[in-house]
RNA sequence: GGCCCCGUGGCUCAACUGGAUAGAGCAGCCCCCUCCUAAGGGGCAGGUUACAGGUUCGAAUCCUGUCGGGGUCACCA
């Protein structure tokens, strides 16, 4: 259920009634009517915006709409009061049984309480991940991880079908040095002084792949020319870097449905396909691109190359999708990887990139929207940089030195969920400290934890109230009468329980799993401050020494908290807390 | 120089995609905390949303320009 699309329901039918009536003009449109929370808890319950949106195409006074529809809405059983406010508001005030409909119904769908059919089980393609398969994941590669996976799972909760997918960078140049450091570290297995040239991944994760080349092929490939290992070492120290990745995500609790190999477009002639795809709608040539604006390369000179047209679906520039010498770009793979989405039919795509991949946006766009006709939607969110902290001051990395902070440090160091829910604390797209003290802080500035914490307060007060001899399962609270629950406290709570379902739609539409994240901050902040109140005020307790029927009451609101903070926490990938230790 | 992202109290960030008096948490100041539901509670103060225009009933949000920070910039992956 969710009670704003409810509510907005009786509006529109009102309005419609107001129309039969004449007391508004046929043909309005009320797509932009919307039913919202007030920003101030003063102003009721509820707002409309109805008579500001239609007072210009009705040729009306915004206030004699308002007084017109609230005297409708009035008659509503809902509808305790309508009062028009501002320029134009109009604020609903709500009869308390609404908001205990709104515990029962979370009680009663449980964790499904809020889920939609707002994505109408349209398929979505949510790429993520996507490092290459040269090394262990790190820091930058966690965020996208995180990132992805609950921006994957939020769009399931609201009612997508929805793949993850890793598009596995085995095609170009950097597995071929790949396969080079992993036989200098073979070399070394055998005993032989390894030759680590600049250039090279120097990294000892390398170690045990030169150990498991030995096992396989004993000496056999040395003292031979690359030309005679290099795609055998290749395919092995890549399937190893992916076995490896597979376990870092796995720490994370991440896992795709599709790793999608970018070596498979090689030499089958998907990526001619995808190309050709292009060049029927004319968007393929042979052509010299201008100079880059502004500051021009040293060594740049013009060059014939075959050209994508992506200036007719809105880039900048043209882009070459092969080099002058005739082989692929970069780019012509990833064209034909997306062509590949399109043709296995999603309705919507989706990449997760790094924020140095902010270059490749428009391209990437271009592409997909020549190769669908612009049927299909492509959204790109960048993850923004990650900084590491330790005691406040930051942490140095360097990828030469080798000490580089991987997304195994850690999560081995604050554990998968903290890891996840700090990571999902900020927006994508703006920058995230990290620091690994203040992560694991048991206090309320820590929103990893406060929101852990309400939920092992219910937990407790569920043990207490086993203990107290007080039936408190599911079904039980779910039949419970909440007549006794009409405290103001208690209500603020059941309101913030309301709009859990129409928050995973906003967060769902715009793609921005963090809203999640500080919705339930909210609704923990408000959870606790009832209980706090209830340090000085006993008839706020959840547990009223010899009424068991009003305890199940005040029960009832707790355990509505707890399943919407656990399927909040189940979008983010964090595990919720029974208790606190 | 072109393109992209960002700019919100002293600090770190929100703001339901255009809504009402811009909200939290730190830090600061003031109260409370013998027992009750451990890892405190309540309150005060703090803002021309970088700047200048524009769009409209209404702008932190959209458009134009300026300034500042970051990223990126032909055959690299």
């Amino acid at each position: 259920m969710n009670l704003f699309t409810d509510i907005r329901a009786v509006v529109i039918a009102s309005l419609e009634a107001m129309q039969d009536e004449g007391a508004l003009p046929r043909g309005l449109d009320f797509a932009n009517v919307a039913v919202e929370p007030p920003r101030d808890a003063g102003h009721g319950d509820m707002a409309t915006n109805a008579a500001m949106v239609l007072a210009k195409p009705a040729q009306m006074k915004p206030r004699d709409i308002a007084e017109a529809l609230a005297a409708k809405l009035s008659a509503d059983a809902r509808v305790q009061g309508a009062e028009v406010a501002g320029p134009g508001f109009l604020n609903l005030r709500l009869d308390p049984a609404v908001w205990h409909g709104v515990v029962k119904a979370a009680l009663a769908e449980g964790v499904a309480f809020g889920r939609s059919t707002l994505g109408a089980g349209k398929r979505v393609n949510v790429e993520y991940v996507s490092a290459n398969p040269t090394g262990p994941l790190h820091v930058g590669h966690t965020r996208g991880a995180v990132f992805g996976d609950a921006l994957a799972s939020l769009l399931d909760f609201v009612g997508y079908d929805v793949t993850r997918e890793y598009y596995i960078n085995d095609g170009g140049a950097q597995v071929d040095v790949l396969a080079r450091s992993s036989y200098e570290r073979y070399r070394e297995a055998c005993g032989l002084e390894p030759e680590i040239a600049e250039g090279l991944y120097p990294g000892d994760y390398l170690v045990p792949v030169g150990e498991a080349l030995k096992e396989k092929y004993g000496p056999d490939l040395l003292d031979k020319g690359e030309q005679y290992w290099l795609e055998e070492v290749r395919e092995f120290a890549t399937a190893q870097m992916m076995d490896l990745i597979r376990e870092d995500l796995a720490l994370l609790g991440v896992e795709m449905d599709v790793f999608f190999s970018e070596k498979s477009l090689y030499g089958t002639g998907r990526i001619e396909a995808a190309l050709a795809a292009l060049e029927a709608k004319g968007l393929i040539y042979q052509g010299v691109l201008e100079p880059p604006k502004g500051k021009t390369p040293e060594d740049w000179e013009p060059r014939e190359q075959t050209l994508f047209r992506s200036t007719a679906h809105g880039d900048d520039v043209d882009r070459p999708v092969k080099k002058s010498d005739g082989a692929w770009t970069y780019f012509a793979p990833d064209i034909a990887y997306h062509f590949d989405k399109v043709e296995r039919g999603f309705d919507a795509l989706i990449d997760v990139f790094g924020a140095d991949h902010g270059g490749y946006v428009k391209r990437m766009k271009a592409a997909v929207s020549a190769l669908s006709d612009g049927r299909v939607p492509l959204d790109i969110k960048l993850t923004q940089l990650v900084k590491l902290f330790k005691n406040g001051e930051p942490f140095k990395m360097s990828k030469r030195a080798g000490t580089f902070i991987t997304l195994r440090d850690v999560v081995s160091e604050v554990g998968p969920d903290v890891t996840r829910f700090h990571m999902l604390t900020r927006k994508n797209d703006a920058p995230l400290d990290f620091d690994f003290d203040k992560v694991m802080e048991q206090s309320k500035d820590n929103p990893v934890f406060y929101v852990q914490y309400a939920h092992a307060r219910v937990s407790s007060v569920l043990r207490k109230a086993a203990e107290a001899g007080i039936e408190a399962g599911d079904a039980t609270l779910r039949a419970a009468d909440l007549v006794g629950m009409t405290h103001e406290s208690e209500l603020a709570v059941a309101k913030k329980l309301a709009e859990w379902p129409r928050l995973v739609e906003t967060a769902g539409r715009s793609n921005e799993p963090h809203r999640v994240a500080f919705y339930l901050y909210e609704l923990a902040s408000d959870f606790h401050s009832l209980w706090n109140r209830g340090n000085d005020e006993p008839a706020l307790r959840f547990l009223q020494e010899g009424d068991i029927a009003l305890s199940q009451a005040k029960i009832a609101l707790a355990r509505a908290v707890a399943v919407v903070i656990s399927a909040g926490l189940g979008i983010l990938g964090v595990t919720p807390a029974e208790e606190m230790r």
